[in-house]
DNA sequence: CACAAGGCGTATGTATACAAAGCTGCCAGT
DNA sequence: ACTGGCAGCTTTGTATACATACGCCTTGTG
């Protein structure tokens, strides 16, 4: 693995955690003899961060981790509704439906997982993220499931704004099923709506529990 | 102005402008004396166009300029009809009616200046790209408008594929003065319905006059 | 004659040294 | 006391030298 991946892949996973705040200035001579390597692959990885929107430059003192609002969440959401409401319509019509009937079943089983503690939560969010691989590869394209993918990243950073209890993750398992049974059921427009209303969901429970840093 | 910056605006031109065939391999040596810069800030450029998707490593024998086929073409259009259709209908929520209702009037005097030549023929274009501004600006959505603008590097690639004739032209300019029209009237669904119209008659014509290379 | 293994050459990946540009703080003048 | 400018330092931007890895050609062997 090159060091220029090794880099991007801490500092992304830093910013991320929330292990790098907002407005942290991340200079190229620290960060590289934090993570053990030159200022070349150093550089590159922040270019990509920047890129992404994760960090932008400051002119002068260096780049900083961007900072994510209240309104920069408003958003991403509105972007997310657009683009995962028509990736699950066209799943729906251009999807295999025996792999989403599949998933269905596993999603309405996902809340013994979700009750049973840590380890097995884990899982749960492997199954969500296997029904989004399902999506991307279903949809046959590649435009629409990269712009999807650079939207991810930031949604994974806002997720750790909020409280994943359980109740809130069991409703979210339902859902994700009631998207996984619109797409098994070639039904676009109802793949829409299921997208529709758990981003709504989601958006009100981040919202809700959202602790002001 | 930075020389990775020249680098990147001139490869980019290089590419878009099909100066730069797809699958030509951009070696970093080459490009770097070719430029007269070193070899850091090219890198930093092909970086730059790779996350684009202007360009693709090919592992081991250097970045080649990514191809650009029929079915990318649909898929293209599919995401930039998602795209453009949400941003007209929020740029009709939110827009300022008198931006547009100018933009709507310039528009619609728009066929003299395509039928004038090509010094006048680019004003056109300067005046479809002020629609844009404007709808980026109107939409108050930045990562939407971030989306969008990744987009239309891809567009402009495929744009030159197409014969752009007077008679599309004209056309195409009633087109957007017909968005303009629906955004200036504060009517989502018309903005995104006269959105998709135009993007589907774009397509068809680029289909239908595409010249295989 | 064909296939495989090894060496050579050229490509990218990395490190470091140098240059230039921006911010910070101080000092002097008003 | 406040403001403008200057000097110093810290920062990024660039160039070049070195390391490394991959591909390709050559050569030897089955």
């Amino acid at each position: 693995m090159r060091a220029s991946d090794k880099a991007y892949a801490a500092l992304r996973d830093d910013i991320i955690e929330w292990r790098l705040a907002p407005g942290t200035v991340l200079a190229e001579v620290e960060q590289s003899e934090r993570l053990g390597i030159s200022r070349t692959p150093l550089r590159e990885a922040l270019s990509r961060l920047t890129a992404e929107g994760l960090t932008t430059t400051a002119g002068g003192r260096g780049v900083v981790v961007t900072d994510i609002s209240l309104e920069d969440i408003d958003e991403l959401f509105e972007l997310r509704e657009t683009l995962e409401g028509k990736a699950a319509a066209l799943a729906a019509e251009r999807g295999d439906a025996a792999t989403f009937e599949q998933l269905r079943n596993e999603l309405c089983q996902a809340p013994s997982l979700i009750s049973a503690g840590d380890p097995a939560r884990h899982d749960y969010y492997g199954l969500v993220g296997r029904l989004d691989t399902a999506i991307d590869a279903a949809i046959h394209n590649s435009y629409l499931a990269q712009a999807m993918r650079s939207l991810r990243v930031h949604l994974v950073r806002v997720r750790r704004l909020a409280a994943d209890d359980a109740e809130r993750l069991t409703a979210a398992a339902a859902e994700h099923a009631a998207i996984a049974e619109a797409i098994a059921a070639g039904n676009p427009r109802l793949a829409e709506a299921a997208t529709t209303l758990h981003l709504h969901r989601s958006l009100s429970h981040v919202k809700a529990t959202h602790t002001p840093q």
